[in-house]
DNA sequence: GCGGTAGCCG
DNA sequence: CGGCTACCGC
């Protein structure tokens, strides 16, 4: 089973990228994140053709959620139950007999900022909703964008990022607390070359120049470890005309 | 010589468009209008690797003409001598010869309202400006967009259109006084096919359904009219991926 | 820099 | 519908 996430930038700018990527990689579930638009004006027709099912979560603008199954995605959710928010960040869905958890987490602007205390707080309410899913489920893919470089090794340049939002003690520190549930970074798992990243910003030509980090992640839970056989970014969409400024990552699990 | 003119709706928007198109018709001249950017950001570096000249007249968001030329245009006037107007419309300059007069008419909005009234005047001082430079010249081309449709023939609907904004009898009152000083609409000089028109308004598929109008003109002074091969409009580039609402508009001179 | 929004204009 | 201007967010 091949599950891939990607933050696609406006899912309505990257129709052909995400058609496209569909078409060559055949993962049975992709979640996107900041589709920033509207469930009514969710384009669900690109993907039908393609043999994908679609489940949105999406609202005007910012943010926005979807998950694009090859079968039908079942126990639905959207939201982190007993948290009310009016930002469209998660969408929750079970395939294959794995939970998987969608995420778009704040990107938090600034260290100190309003936003940045908004990401603390839903990241707080996010840590309970996963312990109350663990407590009904063991196989657990969490997957999507979490605006959190897990260390140093994930940043271009950690000297320069050192206590910068996406790399702030804080921000780390819940991911060491959600990584303590029992769930575990993929990504490394395996053996990587080194400077790989999944996101680089549109600006300064950081692409080009290779000044990316790694903010999309995949954790598995405990009862996956073992089936996890790959766990990669593939880079090519962002090297394309209009991309997106994220790549997508994937694992296969046996 | 072969003589264009192109209402390009942004040109900006529209590089690859028009790029594309003078590598294939390769005219000595090619006046746009509705260039839609200021002097400092048009992109002049585009069209040098064609073997074009490029001379402007812009403003910010509306507005704006621009000549091409294969030979350096000279005379370069810009505006309405004597007429104070904060909107560019207007750009004059001799070619081989020939004074060019790359005009972009108000569009007037509706009839009776005060962009109309604005249209009304400004026709009358461009009238008044051809006045003057008859005496001096022979041999002159006005061309652009005259947002005047001459005559019913020019009308998918003349009976939708009647007395309406680009139909209406002072408009076309305005467009015979012009003709009257001696110029011929170079369009009817030869015989045409029905329903061919130079405009198509982007809402409600008007190109598809042939809902258009014929309001791009190559008026030729008298001294002209038996060096005047063909007046023709060339619709491919409306039919391409983004286009512009107008088609460009050709004449050819011995 | 590139998504998205709104409003203006034709 | 599709330029443009602005602004927001990342």
């Amino acid at each position: 089973m091949k599950i891939a996430s990607w933050n696609v930038n406006g899912i309505r700018a990257r129709l052909d990228h995400v058609s496209d990527w569909l078409q060559i990689n055949q993962p049975d579930v992709l979640t996107l994140q900041e589709t920033k638009v509207m469930d009514e004006m969710f384009p669900l027709d690109a993907f039908k053709p393609l043999g994908y099912q679609v489940n949105i979560y999406g609202q005007k603008s910012y943010n926005g959620v979807a998950v694009l199954t090859k079968k039908p995605l079942t126990e639905i959710k959207k939201g982190i139950s007993g948290f009310k928010d009016d930002q469209t960040r998660v969408i929750t869905g079970t395939y294959n007999g794995v939970l998987i958890i969608n995420v778009y987490v704040p990107n938090g602007q600034s260290v100190g900022s309003e936003k940045f205390d908004y990401k603390m707080r839903w990241l707080k309410h996010f840590y309970a909703y996963l312990q109350t899913l663990l407590k009904a489920h063991q196989k657990i893919v969490i997957l999507g964008d979490f605006n959190i470089a897990p260390a140093d090794i994930d940043v271009h340049d950690p000297e320069l990022w050192k206590n910068k939002v996406l790399c702030s003690e804080n921000e780390r520190e819940w991911l060491n607390q959600i990584l303590g549930l029992g769930f575990a970074d993929s990504f490394r798992l395996f053996e990587q070359q080194e400077r790989l990243y999944s996101w680089w910003d549109y600006r300064a030509a950081a692409y080009r120049r290779k000044m990316g980090m790694r903010i999309d992640l995949i954790l598995i839970s405990e009862a996956l470890k073992k089936d996890c056989m790959k766990s990669y970014i593939d880079e090519t969409p962002r090297g394309q005309d209009k991309p997106s400024d994220h790549a997508p990552v994937l694992i296969e699990l046996s």
